[in-house]
DNA sequence: CGTGCCCTTGAGTACAATCAACGTTCGTGG
DNA sequence: CCACGAACGTTGATTGTACTCAAGGGCACG
């Protein structure tokens, strides 16, 4: 059930059986979400937390003025707000953006495995600091890429991201996000995205339409977008 | 000699005096380093860990444009790269901004405080996250804040993180950042920096020059940033 | 077969970048 | 003590990237 988490956690350390049963019993129930569901409402009081198994969400913050900006993609195996364990509040909301079924883990269950699973309470502890490097890759994007260097970068991530949870390859991926949703997580108007989406087509690097992203030439998609997958911890360990 | 991590602690959590002990003892060495100094190399192998206790450093990534992107200022009490503990190496540079004085914590210290001190290692866990929250506060910030808004809200920011370690009051603080660097923090240019430190200044919000930040009118200032320091986690507690 | 949401494209605008020049401050060495 | 240079700050003129406003097209769903 928890498959694709523990997929994630593979592909930065070792997990003993021990431990894999452990993180196995802290789930208390799954539940089902339908898309466009806010599923954390920012200070709200948190006694569990959320990994996601089966869809897309984003945390995001927004200004008076109704704009909003996207913090973080979360997909299939990410523990959403396994931050929210020790801050027991979010500084922001969490919404679905597509159906999802998600295991509700109970914080007094995380407790536990913090006093009795050293081991597995650095790894809980790394994946939330893995949230925050993609967070300062998201500020380099946002303060310093140009707009199609932006958008190519967020689909090499979400490329690599998904690969690991086998939902990506080479030729491409299910992306669920409108052009209104793309923009919000780069900074963007969604009018300078649909331009942006057409000068990456006709450049030949990657086609993005009808909820699929399809990679023409991943080589110079990378290039463009100057993607190097370090950031995201991929096979080192020994936490 | 922590002091100011001491207070940083405590503005969010209750510390025993036994806690108290274990993290003074976690500490092995006091070092000073110049001003301009990499403290930290991207992808270097970690074992140890950096607390700052005078002076200011920044963490930053950039492009092969040269553009530089700071993805956080750290202050007096902050556990700079307390997150390499479980990463094992950092996604970006630490840099030092002044001339600094910090206490070294060796890894194996906190290895051995995840298999003691559950509550402890919930409270450093906190912290990390804390960082994270400061993340994706600026992500909004260089998404869709303007300009001016990203200035004001800068300042607001550090005027909160140095009031809690001593360093600041209603009326200002030190900031020994050039405008260049004002601008890496803030997506900007230097040019443009400077510009919106001018509208600050005439319309009478606050004052920046020399090194310091003379706050005019807090109010008004926080208002045009839309600063809410929620996002900060202060005064609440329970980990 | 509407209605609403999303995508697409064009025209005009604006905010911030760029380019350029000059002023100020400060440290250093003659 | 003063001259010099380098780094930082300031300002003006111009450019350009991305935004805004607007209108029309495609598609799915009731």
């Amino acid at each position: 059930m928890i498959e694709p988490f523990l997929a994630k956690i593979r592909a930065r350390d070792v997990l003993s059986a021990d431990e894999e049963a452990v993180l196995r019993n802290a789930v208390s129930e799954t539940k089902q979400f339908p898309a466009d569901r806010k599923v954390v409402r920012a200070n709200d009081r948190l006694d569990v937390s959320i990994l996601l198994l089966e869809g897309m969400m984003c945390r995001y913050k927004d200004l008076r003025n109704g704009a909003r900006q996207i913090a973080q993609l979360t997909v299939s195996g990410d523990f959403v707000d396994l931050h929210g364990f020790t801050l027991k509040r979010l500084d922001h909301d969490i919404l679905t953006l597509t159906p999802c079924r998600v295991a509700i883990v109970p914080h007094d269950r995380l407790t536990a495995i913090t006093e009795q699973h050293p081991h597995l309470t650095r790894l809980l502890w790394f994946l939330t600091n893995l949230d925050a490097a993609i967070h300062r890759e998201w500020e380099l994007s946002l303060g310093r890429r140009t707009a199609i260097a932006r958008l190519a970068h967020l689909i090499c991530e979400l490329r690599v991201r998904l690969s690991i949870v086998g939902l990506a390859d080479e030729t491409g991926y299910a992306l669920p996000l409108t052009q209104t949703e793309l923009a919000e997580c780069t900074g963007l108007t969604g009018v300078h995205v649909n331009r942006m989406l057409k000068e990456l087509r006709e450049g030949a690097f990657v086609e993005v339409k009808s909820g699929r992203v399809h990679i023409i030439d991943l080589r110079k998609l990378e290039r463009i977008a100057e993607f190097d997958p370090c950031y995201l911890y991929l096979g080192n360990g020994g936490r």
